[in-house]
DNA sequence: TTATTTGTTCAGTAAAGACTAAACAAGTTG
DNA sequence: CAACTTGTTTAGTCTTTACTGAACAAATAA
């Protein structure tokens, strides 16, 4: 699988590579974002002697980002018959559990807005009229991403 | 607008605090999130040197912050008939812009992910399935945005 | 049994980000 | 005009994060 012409080469560097900014940008570190490119665009499981080498990375790092993202559920670690060591390729739903994490900080987040609006002297209409606008978008937020959750995992 | 009671002092105080949380785990700087959690419960508009004084923060982190929120849409710098200096208020749809930015780099990972699939060979089915997945995960959640827009932005 | 492999942990380094106090320049007030 | 105010910029400091190479311990192979 790491046998390919030059050119895919290039097609395949780069997109592991943008993967890892794109990653960065959404506040996870670079070489997670890297580690699941190439899961994505290689066929795997890939073993972690695998990442560290073709990614030029050290294990240190294959331990720390496998974990993170092992941690949540974008990828699985996996046991091969006859080989030691472990694998990881891509989970079965990598992106709902990053959905539902955000959700809870919505959720959380809402709350808490809530709460401090319910606390304040009826008096203070100007600012409740706030807060509330603020709920109102992390409730409307919450339920976008439930109907988005349910838009791409029941079309399977 | 800064004379009253001590326990109402204690939950705008509290409020403040924990929007500086909120605002950091979503990835601004926590002295912008305070902003906006004093801009929100309090009546405005709040001069600069309210600001620094309010949160007891440095004018450096008060111009610097505030840049940032005026260029993410969020606060607005506004001028006082017979007043020197600045002043800010929310601005008038503070989180849209948020969404619109949001949105932006979701339809540009979209496109990166799209090339990517489209430039490998067409021999790896699985690779372009994966991407294919993901590309459709980018792409709902644009739409998802989109909804979200017209669901808060047409209820005025 | 020794050597090697494997994945984790640790100590250290570099970079980035956040924030400050002070300097600065422009504008305003006394 | 001098003093003060105002907002920005700068240099510096601190904290956090990301990453490394080495050490470590457990498992496996020779």
């Amino acid at each position: 699988m790491s046998n390919y012409e030059e050119n895919t080469k290039e097609i395949v560097d780069s997109f592991i590579e943008q993967m890892g900014m794109i990653t960065q940008s959404e506040g996870l570190p670079r070489i997670a974002g890297k580690i699941i490119g190439l899961l994505l665009i290689e066929s795997g499981p890939f073993s972690f002697s695998d990442i560290a080498a073709r990614l030029q990375i050290s294990r240190g790092s294959v331990s720390t980002n496998t974990r993170l993202l092992e941690n949540l559920s974008v990828i699985e670690r996996v046991s091969k018959l006859g080989e030691r060591g472990d694998f990881f390729q891509m989970s079965q739903d990598p992106y709902m559990k990053l959905l539902q994490g955000s959700m809870q900080r919505m959720s959380k987040a809402s709350q808490t807005i809530k709460e401090a609006r319910n606390a304040l002297p009826d008096s203070w209409q100007a600012s409740q009229k706030r807060l509330e606008a603020l709920e109102q978008f992390y409730t409307e937020y919450l339920k976008s991403t439930q109907k988005l959750i349910k838009t791409l995992y029941s079309k399977e």
